[in-house]
DNA sequence: ATGCATGAGCC
DNA sequence: GCTCATGCATA
């Protein structure tokens, strides 16, 4: 029974191994993009495999079928590095939140606060209540390590106390309507672990996911864990497979608020499970991997990249035909042209914008945009006719 | 760790 | 077509 949601393309898995080894520079490729040496990873702890990926043909529009690799995804560049506009624009235009009565989204105006330490609940959470459970594809799965749970139970033998956290300070629980009360308390650096204390009948706040996400990756690599791991874990444990991806994301706070609070519960039970099952595997099964037929990745020159960023910041929001001049104009295809404002966008919704160093000293720094953004009123304009 | 992509739900 | 959650493939 592990059809499930099938996908349109799941018989075809041609394996065409001959991919690799012809050095391609499609767009960008080689080129010195980020210049950043690579200082330091301290925390990733699935590079143990170390392999070059390198090599695919130039093709730009192909579609080739996933090979079903075991291979373990090199993780070089840990450094958090801003890709390409490095600095995010103080204007943040959140104006598509039009909609914001069906779904817990911004409110236009009020704008989003929950990029900084303070003040940060507005999200209630409506899966809590109605949309829970979502359907990830079951059929998906993959390892990047490929080690089994048995090797790290030698590791820990200490179990940490976690008292609960004594915020209990979020009067909005169920309401996403209420004016934010500014909290100035803030430690950061609180030495207990809210492990329970607002599972899930609280909506955190973004402190408090900060803090798990800390804490939650701390205990993890202490278990011996990778990130893919977690993510299997969770879908043998309670149903929902999650990718390293988004582990990681998770950890790094690189999802939307509501993304984060909705994961919270679920990773706070693994860590429950991983933490008291000391000593037992966890049973992770792995899952068939399907052949998916996937679009290749494009690769986006970095002079494109760009112009798309100035584009981006002139008009977040272009329309089709807009997106089909500049297509016209970048060589790209307009599809990649639009998905990559799409990615952009969402990219200004994380709770931690890329690049932004956490460091306990002032976490709440750069991001200039405190109260809210202004000129959303002005639409774009087509500043390009013609090429 | 992150860029580009897919797909569901919504409008 | 957009947002949003999520992930494959890649740097």
């Amino acid at each position: 029974m592990a059809a499930a949601t099938s996908s349109p393309y799941l018989s075809s898995r041609v394996l065409h191994t001959e991919r690799r080894g012809a050095m391609q520079q499609v767009t960008t490729g080689s080129s010195g993009y980020r210049t950043e040496p690579p200082v330091k990873m301290t925390q990733s702890d699935f590079m143990q495999g170390a392999v070059v990926g390198n090599g695919s043909h130039m093709l730009s529009h192909q579609w080739v079928t996933s090979l079903p690799h075991a291979a373990a995804a090199a993780a070089a560049a840990a450094v958090a590095a801003a890709e390409a506009g490095s600095g995010w624009p103080p204007c943040a235009p959140s104006q598509e939140a039009k909609r914001a009565s069906s779904r817990e989204d911004l409110h236009p105006g009020a704008t989003l606060h929950h990029r900084t330490h303070l003040g940060a609940h507005q999200h209630s959470g409506g899966w809590t209540g109605g949309s829970g459970a979502h359907l990830a594809d079951p059929a998906l799965g993959y390892s990047q390590t490929g080690f089994t749970v048995n090797g790290m139970l030698s590791a820990h033998g200490h179990n940490l106390v976690h008292s609960g956290i004594v915020r209990g300070d979020s009067p909005d629980l169920d309401q996403h309507h209420h004016h934010h009360s500014q909290h100035a308390h803030h430690a950061h650096h609180q030495h207990h672990v809210a492990h329970d204390t607002l599972s899930d009948e609280d909506t955190p706040t973004s402190d408090d996911l900060e803090h798990f996400a800390k804490q939650f990756k701390q205990r993890r690599i202490k278990l011996g864990f990778t990130q893919a791991d977690v993510g299997l874990a969770l879908g043998t444990l309670y149903g929902n497979v999650f990718s390293q991806t988004t582990i990681c994301r998770f950890e790094a706070l690189q999802l939307s608020f509501k993304n984060m609070c909705k994961l919270k519960p679920l990773l706070n039970k693994w860590l429950e499970e991983a933490d008291s099952t000391n000593g037992s595997p966890t049973s992770i099964d792995k899952i068939a991997t399907q052949g998916r037929k996937r679009k290749k990745r494009t690769s986006i020159e970095v002079s494109v990249k760009g112009a798309l960023e100035s584009h981006f910041l002139k008009c977040p929001k272009p329309s089709a035909q807009e997106i089909n001049a500049l297509a016209d104009s970048l060589q790209l295809e307009k599809e990649v042209v639009r998905v990559w404002f799409c990615n952009r966008r969402q990219k200004e919704k994380r709770m931690t914008p890329p690049g932004l160093p956490r460091t306990p000293e002032d976490p709440f720094s750069q991001v200039g945009m405190g109260p809210e953004s202004p000129s959303p009123t002005e639409d774009c304009k087509r500043m390009y006719s013609d090429t």
